[in-house]
DNA sequence: TTATAAATGCAAATCGTTTGCAATTAAAAA
DNA sequence: TTTTTAATTGCAAACGATTTGCATTTATAA
């Protein structure tokens, strides 16, 4: 009885009853409440910062860590990782942007959302546009290979 | 006395000494090593990796990770995250490749180089060329923002 | 209402990476 | 060459993010 009896914050979510009822997954207080966060935040976030974005103790750390992997997997979590070694999460925002790009201050973090993708050549315009300094980017592809497939 | 009598494996690294003299650093018998064994692979290999291949207990792996911190600052070897929570380095091919990207595979982690970079419109393209399917890419800038400049 | 598989909390385990410290060593100075 | 000194290393412990085992709780189908 920690948090199931008093659902005044959020009411549907009906995107995220559907996929998990489509899985036979259960739509629980914390999974609620992730996304809750997540579609606040128009910004990658932690498992941290989700954490402690949270009602106090409303669920354990661990089980957002097992949220958020369920989440991405049912795509409505995109993943990203800017090489510090720490995963973070953003809404997929269901129908609106979509596939986007971020530019990150290798100062103090800041994310500052980019439109569109073209590396290299873009560069510049990114930093110009943004008033950003020594902009480099990071670019790698991933699939599967001839024998994986 | 462990490896500092026996100098067979390499000779030179002129470039390494050069830049090492340059900051008062010194041109140690791991550091060597390292490079030598990244000379040796055109792939980007972890720290473990590097340490596997060394002569049994040729160095110790945190002298690994030193080493490689001092060999990024120096621009003699790249650091590539491909994702999974590892770090990879690749010797800065001195005046030859520079800039490239990778195709990893998300099965077996097999890796790919990648000659010229152009996402998204090229994913198509990259994926037929090297026989992979279901390629996508990561693309994220970097840079200082205006308060940290 | 009951039955059951899924989900959670908790603590411990992993894994990559970093760090403190004493001992070693390359390189500058004498 | 020998001495001096700061840089480097090995070792073990510390760290931080993430994962996992297990007993307990809970959403949902029957």
């Amino acid at each position: 009885m920690k948090h199931s009896h008093h659902h005044d914050k959020q009411v549907a979510l009906p995107e995220l009853t559907r996929q998990l009822r489509q899985k036979a997954r259960k739509v629980t207080g914390p999974r609620q409440a992730i996304l809750n966060i997540l579609r606040q935040h128009p910004h990658p976030l932690t498992n941290k910062e989700i954490f402690s974005r949270l009602p106090k103790g409303e669920c354990d750390l661990a089980t957002i860590y097992r949220s958020l992997h369920l989440l991405e997997n049912m795509a409505m979590v995109q993943r990203y990782d800017f090489g510090d070694g720490v995963a973070r999460y953003e809404l997929v925002a269901a129908g609106a942007a979509g596939h986007h790009h971020h530019l990150i201050c290798t100062g103090c973090a800041e994310v500052v959302e980019i439109e569109d993708c073209f590396p290299h050549k873009l560069e510049k315009q990114i930093a110009d546009r943004n008033g950003f300094k020594a902009v480099t980017h990071k670019l790698e592809f991933f699939g599967l290979c001839p024998e994986c497939q």
